[in-house]
DNA sequence: TTCTTATTGCAAATGATTTGCAAAAACAAA
DNA sequence: TTTGTTTTTGCAAATCATTTGCAATAAGAA
């Protein structure tokens, strides 16, 4: 698999957009994380790397990437306002979120998930383009 | 099915509460609704029976009525920070949303969700307690 | 009708995210 | 390396949905 920051610039040079260390900071902290950050999360690490990005910047580069398809978002019922960063792109995945610790774990689901959309589909008559499926609950840890 | 009216005037003798004009609008606008109305919308219809409610009423009552749990609320891919509320309230239902009309369409999915959440909570020792599912896609209508 | 206390309207606060703009930094070209 | 062009940044102010404090209003019991 490609790594976050590998893709991102070959976006750059496509465009002619410039690799800064803002968003190599930003990228690296989203290539070695594993879990779902908010943008303040994103922000908090990215400091530490490059202590002088904005959060606004944070916010730019993560939108920016979104644009180019390279991240998705996520809300969970947990905290609807905050929207949630998932570099993980496949789109056979679907998440559990736990209420107590609020850590988020996917989980691959394609099969199922691809039945649900076109179990859907012949019986409506809709398009179906994205399934979104969240699970909530403890996890291991916490019970 | 008993209606939200009704059942709010029950949460109210319960805890001596009180039925205002306001609530009385607004109940009967959730009432009558199918969808799943943002508070702004639910704003809208309320003040064509009751003038001068105000939209922090809109909000409080809303509030309550989830407090009380007669209400739900959830959050779409398409407006991840406006919230929408739902008056129905059994878990076994799935939302899709249509990606160019905004249409909300529920579907009764029990079965299926609950066999999603067993084979999760028997494959990772993780406490499911809610599960949600939404497909994204285009409605009959328009397509 | 009166009295108590829940509820409202309003304006101001909040919190996440976005935006405008002048200053700073990339990178291409010289 | 210096210059020039253009992208990107920092910062502060704006936004937008939702919440909150508080004095004024209105339910409903007595």
């Amino acid at each position: 698999m490609t790594s976050l920051i590998y893709m991102a610039k070959e976006c750059l040079q496509a465009k002619g957009g410039r690799m800064t260390n803002q968003r190599k900071s930003i990228l690296s902290v989203l290539d070695t994380l594993s879990g779902h950050p908010t943008a303040e999360e994103v922000y908090r690490l990215a400091k530490k790397k490059y202590p002088d990005v904005h959060l606004s910047t944070i916010y730019r580069t993560l939108r920016w990437l979104q644009d180019e398809g390279l991240l998705s978002t996520q809300s969970f019922a947990e905290d609807t306002r905050k929207e949630r960063f998932d570099p993980n792109l496949s789109a056979d995945h679907a998440h559990f979120l736990c209420t107590k610790c609020k850590k988020v774990v996917e989980f691959s689901e394609g099969d199922l998930l691809a039945e649900i959309m076109q179990q859907f589909e012949s019986r409506t008559k809709f398009k179906v383009e994205q399934v979104s499926l969240t699970l909530y609950g403890i996890c291991k840890d916490c019970k």
